[in-house]
RNA sequence: GGAGAUAUAGCUCAGUUGGUCAGAGCGCUGCGUUCACAUCGCAGAGGUCGUUGGUUCGAGCCCAACUAUCUCUACCA
């Protein structure tokens, strides 16, 4: 049973062969077993044109080590996978790749373009799930869907024409935000505002009369072009006069009256507002309701329409700096104030978005939004961690009517017919025979398409089959968990919860784990234009996948950002090799067949212990992981490796290991392998590959590591006794090499240890662990016993629990040092028995604190008092 | 305008029901290359847990106010 592994671990040998075995086994398939529980996430759909970049990286590994868990866990397992058409990101690519070509949209015809998009999809669909493989994911990649394929298509169509028959869904003239750059309307989601420089001009508008003028102020002087009226607050005394008078528009000679309505601020400005129907939210709610004209002084790429009179055809900006020049020439501006003000703008291309008002497809949001709410209000549904719950309602319960229809090419075209002769809307999966209202034949399709997020919002049950009842829906919906990034609650998270409710009668998942954005090492957002993205695949291509994700797991609180260095990753290889090499080491001095199980009694205190730390591990790290505190799994389970079982196990076994075979070896053997297999499955879901591989040596006769059971506490390793009194030995371990460290004895320096204590239990102990006791104490020689016989005087002392060690160091201690610094000692321990005097004498603490935790102050002060008897009495000797 | 988050060692961050919780990684100091590992080992220095009050026998942990930074959200022309 020799085993040749190389002294460093190599991702690149292992990750791809390893994946490649996982998935020609079929051990990401999605169970079916009738026996077993079910668990089931949705992957957040990438988009199909994109790469992957961090926020993948994360967002998979969470979602993998869940996923993995529950596997080992015995449930039935489905990690449903897929990809998003994200109609405006990939239209804008494709439109791009085109201009490059000298070509537009136009020119190719819908047609043409749909069949470049489609081939650009089939080009890259299977990169992004490649790389998602490279991260190790596990999902049922049989199983894969696409946001547009003909399934989801179809559910899409469905719930069109189910909210438009229930009324839900309407087609309206109103004010949306719209995109001079793409070319279409925008949901209010997608209007990102950021607050930019500006000036206020500040500008006359004459009486008709002659009387004089009011003064009004904008940021946007354009939009005078399309002025309907001016308003004033009724409570306003200024103006109480001028209303109903009418005034004379500057440069367009249009007659605009005075209106009062309550929507303006007296305070702001001049307390006089220009109202543009047409092309401002406010204006246009206030224009219906004084019945104002709407006048639409822009075309769809931003440019003034013929509304503009001599400003037609001008850019928007260019038309500003023109009507500002006029205004001034002909003396109705009558100041410029520079002024911050927010503006939207497209979250996708950056571009100031225009409110307009254009007939589009709008679903009715306040019926909906209600169980939406109440769901997250009752803990039906419930956020990791719980701070984004009240994002979500903030959101919900402000929600207004959401725009679904895009003047794009790219998506599910809206399933709406309109008669050639009445117009008449039919709405259905096909046009139909004839118009219901005229008896027409002809029909032509609403050219519009659905926001890409109106099929996203179906992923969870239109993935599993919906509106089939298909056996994988019966199973898996609702699914368990959703994980996604907290920057797209609104978008989908919230989206996903109205549909599923409203479709299928259930919340589509119970938990929502929230997680951050991965940002460089500066703190800043990752983005193309900065330049300072890091490529996952270049990391897992020089650390590997494992090191990774271990390193997007540990160190972050659930739900907050986290930077990116490389120096993390690094940390995180290092750990992966140091799992590689204690392994190595067990596989190397693994020479025999081991027992199935063992007899505690055939066990060491120092086996005992490690199991019982092992033990603690497993509850605490399932615990832990049902609670998605990953991060804190990840480093119980990194620092019980690294510490309890490298530093201190393997070294405690050693000497047994270098024995000839004996029944003591094989117990240590079998605890080393025992232990080590157990803790390679709880890392499992973290560090996939390079735990695979290891098991693979160290359980030859099982197939993998994915279906191996998840370690659960048994209470046949819980040795409390064993624990403390090995924990009692390191602290001596400690305390020696402590003391040689300040002595500045050199490591070759070996010396007798004497152990001293009349506790004969103790002293059992200690003779057992003399093994190991020795090689890490610096001693060639462990003396136990219960007097000072043959101890000198000049010896150093170690005061512990119970019991004292002496090193003689003869010539090479000096007494005076030795004596300061036990006199340091002394003084730390006298401060702490005297805190915990105050604190055991006060009646408050005694009395009202629990009787476990008084207990264990007092014990502390018993501990201390030993001790410090001991340093005294080696101050004694020593004088 | 509203809401939320963050403020803990030089740096980046953990610390989830208030009682060994003052921690980790990196960095730093000293020592170390006997057969798992220098992508390592051993020992160590370093913080009155943003400020001020409060609740409590006891508070990084709960409450209030304040300061600083960040984010989301909102129609103030």
């Amino acid at each position: 049973m020799a085993h040749e592994l190389a002294s460093k671990y190599d991702p690149k040998e292992v990750e791809d062969r390893l994946y490649r075995k996982w998935e020609e086994n079929g051990y990401f398939k999605a169970g079916e077993d009738e026996g077993k529980p079910n668990y089931c996430i949705v992957i957040p759909p990438p988009n199909v044109t994109g790469q992957l970049h961090m926020g993948h990286a994360l967002d998979e590994t969470l979602q993998d080590i869940l996923i993995r868990q529950k596997r080992m866990q015995g449930y039935n397992v489905l990690w449903q996978p897929g990809t998003d058409h994200a109609s405006i990101a990939t239209e804008m690519k494709l439109v791009q790749q085109l201009a490059e070509d000298g070509l537009t949209k136009g020119e190719i015809g819908r047609g043409e373009f749909l069949k470049r998009a489609w081939a650009w999809k089939e080009k890259y669909e299977n990169r992004i799930i490649s790389q998602l493989k490279k991260l190790g994911a596990s999902c049922d990649w049989s199983k894969t869907r696409f946001t547009m394929d003909e399934g989801l298509s179809n559910a899409v169509e469905e719930v069109f024409i189910y909210l438009y028959n229930k009324g839900l869904i309407y087609k309206s003239a109103k004010i949306i935000n719209w995109c001079p750059e793409c070319k279409t309307s925008l949901s209010d989601a997608e209007v990102e505002y950021e607050d930019q420089p500006g000036f206020f001009w500040h500008i006359r508008y004459p009486y008709k009369d002659g009387s004089g003028y009011v003064e009004i102020a904008t940021t946007r002087p354009e939009t005078l072009l399309g002025d309907t009226a001016v308003a004033v607050n009724p409570e306003d005394e200024r103006y109480k006069d001028c209303v109903g008078k009418m005034l004379i528009l500057p440069l367009v000679g249009r007659e605009i009256p005075v209106i009062e309505d309550e929507y303006v601020d007296k305070e702001f400005g001049t307390g006089a507002v220009k109202i543009t129907p047409a092309h401002d939210p406010n204006d246009f709610e206030v224009g219906l309701r004084h019945n104002l004209e709407q006048i639409c002084i822009l075309n769809d790429d931003g440019t003034i329409s013929d509304n503009g009179g001599k400003y037609a055809g001008m850019d928007r900006y260019e038309a500003r700096k023109a009507i500002v020049e006029d205004l001034k020439e002909q003396g109705f501006l009558v100041s410029v104030e520079p002024h911050e003000h927010n503006v939207g703008t497209h979250d996708r291309c950056h571009t100031t978005v225009e409110p307009m008002i254009k007939p589009q497809w709008f679903v009715k949001m306040d019926e909906l939004a209600k169980p939406a709410i109440e769901a997250v209000k009752s803990g039906e549904l419930r956020f990791y961690p719980e701070r984004y719950a009240k994002i979500y309602l903030n959101w919900m319960e402000n929600i207004r009517d959401w725009c679904i229809s895009r003047q794009l090419w790219w998506g599910h075209r809206i399933p709406a017919y309109y008669c050639d002769e009445c117009g008449e809307i039919v709405v259905g999966h096909n046009a139909p025979e004839r118009c219901p209202k005229c008896g027409c034949t002809h029909f032509h399709q609403d050219e519009d398409v659905l926001d890409t997020w109106f099929s996203s919002a179906l992923w969870p049950f239109s993935t599993l089959g919906w509106p089939e009842e298909t056996e994988l829906y019966k199973r898996y919906y609702p699914t368990n968990a959703l994980v996604t990034g907290y920057d797209i609650i609104f978008f989908w998270v919230a989206r996903m919860v109205f549909s599923g409710l409203e479709y299928t009668g259930k919340l589509p998942f119970k938990d929502v784990l929230m997680h951050g954005i991965v940002r460089d090492s500066q703190g800043r957002k990752m983005s193309k234009s900065l330049g300072n993205g890091i490529d996952p695949l270049e990391v897992i291509d020089k650390y590997g996948a494992d090191a990774l994700r271990f390193t997007l797991v540990t160190g972050n609180a659930p739900g907050n950002d986290m930077r990116y260095y490389d120096e993390k990753v690094e940390a995180s290889r290092n750990f992966a090799n140091k799992l590689w090499n204690a392994s190595r080491f067990v596989l190397m001095n693994l020479k025999e067949e081991l027992p199935e199980t063992m007899d505690a009694a055939d066990l060491t205190a120092a086996d005992r212990w490690i199991l019982s730390k092992f033990n603690t591990l497993a509850k605490e790290a399932t615990e832990a992981l049902d609670k998605y505190e990953l991060g804190i799994t990840a480093d119980a389970v990194e620092s019980f490796i690294w510490e309890e079982f490298c530093d201190w196990y393997i070294e405690m076994v050693k000497t047994r290991l270098y024995a000839e075979p004996c029944k003591d070896r094989t117990a240590a053997m079998w605890t080393l392998v025992t232990v080590l297999s157990g803790a390679l499955k709880l890392l499992h879901p973290f560090m996939p590959f390079i735990t695979e591989e290891l098991y693979s040596y160290l359980r030859p006769q099982e197939e993998t590591i994915m279906y191996a059971k998840w370690p659960v506490y048994q209470e046949a390793w819980n040795f409390p006794h064993e624990t403390e009194e090995v924990d009692a030995m390191k602290e001596a371990i400690r305390g020696i090499r402590d003391v040689r460290t300040q002595m500045q004895v050199s490591p070759k320096q070996k010396t007798t240890v004497i152990f001293v204590s009349d506790d004969a239990h103790t002293q059992d102990i200690f003779r057992e662990g003399a093994s190991f006791l020795a090689p890490l104490a610096f001693a060639e020689e462990v003396r136990v016993q219960a007097d000072m016989t043959g101890v000198e005087a000049t010896a150093v002392s170690i005061p512990l629990h119970k019991m004292t060690a002496f090193i003689p160091l003869e010539q090479l201690i000096d007494l005076d040092k030795e004596r300061a610094r036990l006199g340091k000692e002394k003084e730390r321990l006298e401060g702490e028995i005297g805190r915990l005097e105050k604190k055991l004498s006060n009646p408050g603490f005694t009395g009202k604190a629990p009787q476990a935790v008084v207990d264990g102050e007092r014990a502390k002060q018993t501990r201390y008092k030993e001790q410090l008897h001991q340093v005294e009495e080696q101050l004694a000797r020593l004088s």
